[in-house]
DNA sequence: CTATTAAGTCAATTGTCTTGACTTATTTTT
DNA sequence: AAAAATAAGTCAAGACAATTGACTTAATAG
């Protein structure tokens, strides 16, 4: 019972861990491929047809997935395909912004099926989770009226808000939600839930949702840079989020780069240009105004000298973002993604052509370099509401291994 | 049997995954831990006492682990510790680098048995590889002289040169070795000595050592700057090395960064000066000198004007590639290693201090931001040997899964 | 000397995938 | 029109690896 000393390893895994994996991995198949026949599952996953009919028949009964017609496709007996039930899960999603919070209800397949916003009061967190919980409550109540049964179908609440976690927080720094840091999120969705809660930064849950429904669907090794209030990276490596030793991997834009034309003393945290933050400073918008993101549409419609400014300042540092991040993580694709208009995402891009010549310049490839994924102020809310999904369906190391009991070493 | 159609997943398990990965588990155990009895190995992988004493027996007969006298630990039975048998496996290390050729042999602990030096001549390849052959003839010569039955115990042949690979080689870079990387090496490998051949970039090889016997033992999330020849970067995340989509991830020597004193539309390769090659460069050294290391060694012992404005130079841009870095990964660790003498890599860190701020500066913090690693022009041998060794004894996802009988989809 | 604690074993059991023969349904060949 | 070939999918027995709970062994504490 007590050892003193620390053991460190790795946990093992048994039967259970197995079955768990080709559960998932069955149902990763499927939504990688929209319907597979018993056969094509077997030889998709290398799994026997014996071992896959069984799983089937399990995630049949359990309502994940659902038979179509069966098809004649030449010669032997028809097969009959498979596809995932919608209705088979659903999850909540949390988006906590500096100014407004979100939530998102979305099925297993990833459609999104309610949604709910609201302000978020200045006062933090004492009076912000009141009316966070409420929103959660009120998007449950939604979706039970379309999805009667989804409360006993609910896997979980994905939370998501900007980073970084557990640093030291400048008290003063509007980039930080220094209050929101030192609360104790978690816990406290998790008790006025009663659900199992997850937490990213915005940048992961967008590219959790563009894994799941968007730009990275089925790209195991991909960066999504979330362009939003702030700047992030969602990093997709093996096919599985990554986090980093304290789930602050990604956060690109603090990263102290040089303006165009500084010298090279001022490094300065890249979000301070290449943010809507910087945006709205510049065109002198304010950050909390609802309807922040059709002002700087209407802007990008209709460029003027200072965007025009603003666009070739963040693209020049944008552009060494992006050759910095295909040299270090050589992925298939980058994804510029975000609360950005897609006219702005657009402008932007184009302003980043030609990328710098890097190790992503090869014949093989079968994915652009960089491309354009969700520009919508919803898509962190919806990769928030993803997260669960993710994290209780998709194949991954964790979810083989045993989990620890309790203290031991 | 004919799939047209590309069917996308990943692959399942099965029992015997399992118990591969509860091997594995076991033997990461003690690698970590120098020594645990069964007790002790069954709380710390969350298996049961009988899986563990099952397991260890097989270990046991196997001739890969061995038991050490009973200790009395207080009431109870006393416990009989097991230790890895470093005779239990070996591996063979080659590193080809622009002008020389290495070979190491190690053991399943990683201890050095034999190693092998010759010059590479200018050919490349096609006379280069004849070299190769011999100098891993002998090194296994040398090793069975050592330990007398390792050639039934060798588990692989471990290769590293200079990446990127596969990326269009301009044939007069004398960065890329464009030569060798349209060489079928790992076949010709492969064909010459019999053993299973995996290939890295020097880097991940130099992580790879730091990892299974230096600063990165035991740490799951680290970053190994390699400053080499060139520059580049291996990536420890979740405990393994991480590879990118075509193996090129880490080579943060191609970033394209300015250097103090540029102006922004300046950028170079990083790796123009922080790297050996620049230092030779500037110090009029031949790199093909094969007492460089020496030179290197002794000017750091008494700098004068030149290095040390290519230390202020290089310091520079390394702690701007340091702090990227770590807000980057969110890492446990940085490890600055790699085949530069001590004296520089102390005056090269030392001119790093102090470190610019960075999602790193936390107050948990257990190890420190910034460590020197290896500094031995072996590091990267060692590395190239240690990779099989962790290819058939680490802990992996990949090592549960079934292969793909061969064609399938 | 007895009770307690902990390491480790034994033998039966359970859960999961695998195997090989078999059934079913369709197309191709004769 | 019948037979052969092909492929999907099922059945029932078997193999494998971890688990369970009782048991043995060997030490210390009181």
């Amino acid at each position: 019972m007590n050892d003193m000393r620390l053991i460190r390893a790795k946990s093992g895994t048994n039967q259970e861990g197995t079955s768990a994996h080709n559960r998932r991995v069955m149902i990763d198949a499927l939504r990688l491929n929209g319907q597979l026949s018993r056969a094509e599952l077997a030889r998709a996953t290398a799994l026997t047809k014996q071992t896959v009919s069984n799983i089937i028949e399990d995630l049949e009964r359990d309502g994940l997935v659902e038979s179509l017609e069966a098809v004649r496709q030449g010669r032997g007996q028809p097969s009959t395909p498979y596809r995932l039930v919608p209705e088979g899960a659903f999850a909540i999603g949390l988006q906590i912004d500096r100014h407004v919070t979100r939530t998102i209800a979305v099925d297993l397949v990833g459609r999104v099926l309610a949604r709910g916003e609201a302000n978020l009061p200045a006062g933090g967190p004492a009076t912000g989770v009141r009316t966070i919980l409420e929103l959660i409550e009120k998007t449950r109540r939604d979706l039970t009226a379309l999805a009667p049964h989804s409360e006993d179908r609910l896997v979980g609440l994905g939370a998501a808000m900007p980073g970084p976690f557990g640093v030291e927080a400048d008290a003063d720094d509007p980039w930080m939600m220094a209050a929101w840091q030192n609360f104790p999120l978690l816990e406290t969705l998790a008790a006025g839930t009663g659900l199992d809660v997850g937490l990213q930064n915005d940048a992961a849950a967008a590219a959790t949702a563009e894994r799941m429904v968007g730009a990275a669907h089925g790209v195991d090794h991909a960066i999504c840079i979330y362009f939003g209030y702030g700047l992030g990276a969602g990093l997709i490596l093996n096919g599985e989020l990554y986090r980093g030793a304290n789930g602050n991997a990604g956060e690109i834009g603090m990263i102290l780069s040089l303006p165009r034309g500084a010298s090279s003393d001022e490094r300065m945290p890249l979000e301070h240009r290449a943010s809507i933050a910087s945006l709205c400073k510049l065109l002198d918008l304010d950050p909390a105004d609802p309807d922040l993101y059709g002002r700087i549409d209407a802007a990008a419609a209709n460029p003027d000298q200072r965007l025009l400014r603003w666009i070739d300042a963040a693209a020049f540092e944008m552009r060494a973002a992006v050759q910095a991040l295909e040299t270090i993580f050589d992925p298939q694709t980058v994804i510029l993604c975000g609360g950005l208009p897609p006219g702005l995402a657009r402008l932007l891009t184009e302003a980043m052509m030609p990328l710098l010549p890097s190790i992503a310049d090869r014949r093989d490839r079968g994915l652009p370099r960089l491309q354009v994924g969700f520009t919508d102020p919803w898509a962190v809310a919806i990769g928030a509401a993803a997260e669960p999904i993710s994290r209780t369906f998709d194949p991954r190391f964790s979810a083989i291994l045993k989990t620890r009991a309790s203290a031991a070493g």
